[in-house]
DNA sequence: ACATAAATTGAACCAATATTCATTTTATCT
DNA sequence: AGATAAAATGAATATTGGTTCAATTTATGT
């Protein structure tokens, strides 16, 4: 005999998923990352550890769901961002601000995707650098779009991509690490300007 | 009573030290990180895993150890590539080469001062983290002499220098990771031109 | 209300690794 | 060479954190 699930338990597993998911996201985010463990995942989502594999295989799954997620969020936003625009620059723009927006409003995403002291997760690590990777892989291709235009002079777009991602992801760390909120308007267009003027924008 | 150590005694000692900072580079540098425990460092270094602890106070005495030398070791040389020059431009473009030398021929410093470290090491992460800064520190004062001298437009220096060194390390780092050397000679002109366009050379 | 499926619990288990310490080996001094 | 200080050893210990599971609680269907 099989039951079957009432609405209501249905509905209490999806959020107690995302209860699991907003703990993680919260305690990884931490500075001290090393408090991100299944004990405290589980004791912050309001479950027992063992709960906590009922809702995800193991620890990698979690991870994996959690960055998925993540960037799932940040690629969104930047497409919704991108689409008034036809102009190369104006796209480039727009996504360093859209990044720039999420991360500011939501300090612990930044930290997850972007900060450099990861765990000692090998699924992390890996997944973290296939996101920048991604990242970078994007902005070569607005590069090759601006290139072909003529609208910046020739040069390897797989190297200034990944220029262009890591001068972005330095800035947006060191902001987010700093207590200090320094001036965003300033290092804000500052940062826009280095990476257009780095790509030769004549 | 209280014996005297022969110079023998304290060659083999230091000689010890030796091997394992160098051991624990090796270690370190490795893809796979997680090698780097004291029982495989010390293994390596041709010791007891006991005897570490009579050159080390603990494994974190050892990181910060070996961080402060690696350190050294790149500015030294990067303060020794940029004697001949006064321009700031060269200079600038002189400590990258040097970088990027020191990088390139020993790849194992380079994933060490500039990967993500898997080490959940409270104090790897701290003093990895103080080495960026010092770098970015570094490269504030040249820029900061740059525009007292004109050849750069005002800006602000922090967030410029905190760009140059991070699409300087994402570029490096991708360098160093990629398994297809890709071409050097290229991607080198290509990195130093990004950056120092994205300071406003004119 | 009863029987059984499903979900939950948290203590126990396990693996990995940093650190200690009783014992052994080597070095120093007379 | 004998006595003892110093160094070295590596098995034992401690700790941390992921995972399992027998026991308990809750939900479902008659």
């Amino acid at each position: 005999m099989v039951y079957h699930k009432t609405e209501k338990v249905l509905e209490k597993q999806q959020s107690r998923k995302r209860k699991i998911l907003n703990a993680a996201r919260e305690l990884l985010a931490e500075k001290e990352m090393g408090n991100a463990s299944i004990k405290a995942i589980a004791k912050k989502a309001g479950i027992a550890t063992g709960t906590f594999y009922l809702y995800f295989r193991d620890k990698d799954a979690l991870i994996d769901t959690m960055l998925k997620e993540i960037y799932k969020e940040l690629l969104d936003l930047i497409k919704k961002e991108r689409a008034p625009y036809t102009n190369g620059f104006d796209k480039l723009e727009a996504t360093m601000k859209a990044c720039i927006n999420m991360f500011m409003s939501k300090k612990n995403l930044a930290r997850i995707l972007l900060d450099l002291t990861p765990q000692n997760n090998a699924v992390f690590n890996t997944k973290f650098s296939d996101i920048i990777n991604d990242l970078i892989r994007l902005t070569k291709i607005d590069l090759d779009e601006l290139i072909e235009q003529k609208l910046i002079p020739e040069q390897d777009t797989q190297v200034s991509a990944t220029a262009f991602v890591g001068a972005f992801r330095e800035v947006i760390l060191a902001w987010i690490n700093s207590d200090e909120p320094l001036d965003a308007e300033i290092a804000y267009q500052t940062i826009i300007n280095f990476n257009l003027r780095g790509l030769g924008k004549s």
